[in-house]
DNA sequence: CTGAAAGCGCTTACAG
DNA sequence: CTGAAAGCGCTTACAG
């Protein structure tokens, strides 16, 4: 008798009704239900009609008991919880990996490791096999954390390049040194000498190659390199006013700047306000992420766009692929100039 | 022999392993697993002692086919994607609801369902028993998902008041009527009268209680009612920029704006700039939220506080004690007055 | 192409 | 308090 699923939590169909709903075995079942191979068309009709009647839904944990597998990824987070409200790209890249996986019907949880204790446990759990793999956002070096689940043989992708683990870990990175060459190109081509940087923490690879590619193009150009042009910031909005008014006071010609972040160039437009210098007209800023803090802004940042959904996109596929046994890759993805008002 | 899990993914002690290792059965692990009753100290510690040697850790899979459960929550969004990013509240209530059940041992799933079809997807996943409950985030009223969920007796816990189900669905809220009274009041003691709002989305709860308790104060206190003084905003700064062009357009006279969201009152404070009118000296202006936009802003936001921690960490209270067989609860918590330079 | 059977790792009455 | 046994729902060689 086929029964609807209303009201109340009654007990879910089986892969043993549906069999004897389309009059075959639960051998047969699964194998529809497996792909398909070795069934003939009529049986497959028969199952696929069975499963329609009977609203039948596979049951996970049985499977996963046999397969080993647990047909889900973790979205880990070893970042100190401020940064992960500050910052509106972690929403983005974890909106997008949530879509991409449930595109192949792959669950994503959720995990958090701000604390010793948190990553312990959280190892512990992922090891134990509940996870078949795990998008690692956390581009601070010295991260405990992707060593051990690399060394436990777990997938792994991570976001941005993983600082001294080279390319043993799979990563997907946006090109942020080729990001940073265009800025700075973009602004040497409005006549800007003077440019100033307020660059991204330098433990992280984006810190670091954002502020290469600054004085790469600035050598290229013949232009004088100067540390007193140069401060760091975190990433965050304070320490981009911070660094902008380091820089004002150690560089007064200053006709220009470019910040590693969006969110830190909303601080330095705080700054220059404050100092009561025009944008673009004094001093030009330069962004990075186009975030929406890059359109809150007054004056609308110029900026670099990081492709978000892109780079949500690939992680999945790359892990993925290992999950299905593929040799860990990196991902290197371009960047794009956005002229906005502020340059 | 004991083997330690060092490199490679060879396959985990099972329940098995332990029992051999600490000469019982495996029914007697089983049972030290689940609360240790009707065992002896002898074999309980006998037990202990062979988990910690062999590294054993549970497959979930294999319990949650035989009890049923999953053993795990999903964080279900059905806002539109935009929200999810703009909107820093959802931040600190994932983040706040995910720590919450991590302590309780329970990953979260987080799931996404824009669009109809994902709708669909995620409530045939979540009714076939993946999930054992839902914190469902989506305040926006006729949301077919909570009565679907709620329909099938999933355990199910809304943040803010789900309009249109009553008290059937539990819900945890901050109490927004009394927040809204409590801004309103006090820019009525700074001796302000002509005194504008950019509301919430009327099809919220949160916006319809907001709107009713600056009426109510303001009708308490004698003040003339003024639609002119109304402009309605969907919570996103553009729409806060634009209610109070508006605003000042019908109302010139205008000495003070309490709106119903930080992320609002950043556009309101743009608006004003423009037009020429000091904050506070001019117009007050009063936020909702205490999110990072209030103290971004420029001057810094008078606001009222959500206790958004507290908020996440009882829809996990309530959620779990739903799972464990209670009856569905509504909870409000209180909210705060906190004083910037926008008042 | 298909069915019968074994088994994944665990929990839970059931006897003792 | 403890062990032997059944069974959760599924997949996968194994015969046919």
């Amino acid at each position: 008798m086929t029964m609807s699923n209303t009201g109340g939590r009654r007990k879910p169909p089986t892969i043993h009704d549906v069999a004897r709903e389309a009059g075959v075995s639960r051998g047969t079942v699964s194998r529809v239900l497996n792909g398909g191979h070795y069934v003939s068309p009529a049986a497959q009709e028969a199952v696929n009609a069975a499963i329609r009647r009977t609203g039948y839904v596979v049951n996970r944990h049985a499977r996963s008991l046999i397969t080993g597998r647990s047909d889900s990824v973790g979205f880990l987070l070893t970042e100190p919880q401020e940064r992960f409200f500050e910052d509106p790209n972690f929403n983005v890249l974890l909106r997008g990996c949530t879509q991409a996986l449930a595109a192949h019907d792959v669950p994503l949880l959720l995990m958090l490791a701000g604390t010793q204790d948190e990553r312990r446990r959280i190892t512990r759990y992922i090891t134990a096999g509940h996870v078949d793999g795990v998008l690692l956002v956390s581009s601070h070096s010295g991260d405990p954390v992707a060593e051990e689940l690399r060394e436990a043989g777990v997938p792994l992708v991570a976001c941005g390049k993983p600082i001294g683990l080279g390319s043993k870990v799979s990563y997907v990175a946006a090109d942020d040194r080729d990001g940073a060459r265009d800025m700075v190109t973009h602004l040497l081509s409005l006549g800007r000498r003077r440019i100033g940087m307020v660059t991204g923490p330098l433990d992280t690879p984006g810190g670091v190659e954002r502020l290469a590619g600054y004085r790469e193009v600035l050598a290229e150009a013949g232009v004088e390199a100067d540390d007193r042009l140069i401060a760091s910031g975190d990433y965050s909005r304070a320490s981009g006013e911070a660094g902008a008014e380091q820089l004002l006071g150690r560089a007064p010609d200053m006709d220009a700047v470019f910040v590693a972040s969006d969110l830190m160039a909303q601080g330095v437009l705080a700054a220059l306000r404050k100092a009561g210098r025009r944008v673009p007209e004094d001093v030009a800023v330069g962004g990075f992420d186009d975030s929406p803090a890059a359109t809150a802004a007054t004056p609308a940042l110029t900026t670099i766009r990081q492709p978000w959904d892109r780079i949500s996109s690939e992680m999945v596929r790359v892990l993925l692929a290992q999950i299905g046994g593929e040799d860990p890759a990196a991902v290197i993805l371009p960047t794009e100039l956005v002229r906005r008002e502020s340059t």
